[in-house]
DNA sequence: TTCTCTGCAAACCCTTTGCAAAAAA
DNA sequence: TTTTTTGCAAAGGGTTTGCAGAGAA
């Protein structure tokens, strides 16, 4: 037996179709974060007929697999964009949507120093910064 | 001519309900985060009725006014707590949610510090962090 | 063929809003 | 009385889901 054809609790098989590539390749030319509508309302635009279900489903899979980045507006929308392969946090202009990749090793430091002071093990954690950029200041 | 009485642009005065006073008492029976649902259904099982819209429109007033902190659960919902006198963040356990409060100093300037660095202004910043008790890590 | 994916439309869920009745000033 | 609030129920808006048909393996 193989794991890949009956491993038990195998994970079904991702298939690579014409929508996935669509979404991924809408995402490729953002450098900031989109809503699945907007991914949706490029991709129709551009005549590439995707569902909206089809979309967020694509998103949702990118996201869980790790290979995109999802956030909540203030608004609770949810925002995605492709992420870069190392550990990092934004800075999203509050306004225009903006964002800078920013690293923070000490944040990753004082995150552990927190976790072990408290007998917290396994620690992942969260951080994103809003401001208003300077174009959106005026 | 009196501001409070006659000025132009003057905000509407704000009164002391029965259901305002509810929601703020609800708010101050917790320590952490709460939806907006949650306080309805707290107040309902104690027999104060206060109508759902209303406990959105309060906490809505509530969180512009600055009495309580609002932010974003992964899913979406708003959720709310009052503030505590000092900004701090949360470390919670993911198997059984005992949260500590943290405080980090040294986040605080490393986040004005790289707002300022990419020229952002008006800086905000969420960071929860997760990991496993020690009661829970066995 | 078999199993996954898509599209559509309906369902969901949190949240907001319109409006007439109720309460505060 | 005048003005703000409330409650209800309906509407909104983003997101998810059921299901039958389409497509990949």
């Amino acid at each position: 037996m193989t794991s890949t054809e009956h491993g038990h609790a195998a994970a079904p098989a991702v298939r690579p179709t014409r929508q996935r590539r669509a979404v991924a390749d809408a995402l490729a030319s953002f450098d900031d974060f989109r809503s699945a509508q907007d991914i949706h309302a490029l991709l129709t635009e551009r005549d590439e007929k995707v569902g909206l279900a089809t979309v967020y489903r694509t998103l949702q899979l990118l996201s869980e697999s790790g290979e995109v980045d999802m956030l909540r507006t203030e608004d609770g929308e949810a925002i995605y964009r492709r992420c870069s392969a190392t550990h990092h946090h934004h800075l999203v202009c509050r306004s225009c949507g903006a964002t800078v990749e920013v690293e923070g090793p000490a944040v990753e430091r004082w995150t552990r120093a927190i976790a072990a002071e408290h007998g917290y093990a396994d620690i992942a954690h969260t951080l994103e910064l809003f401001g208003t950029c300077r174009a959106c200041a005026g």
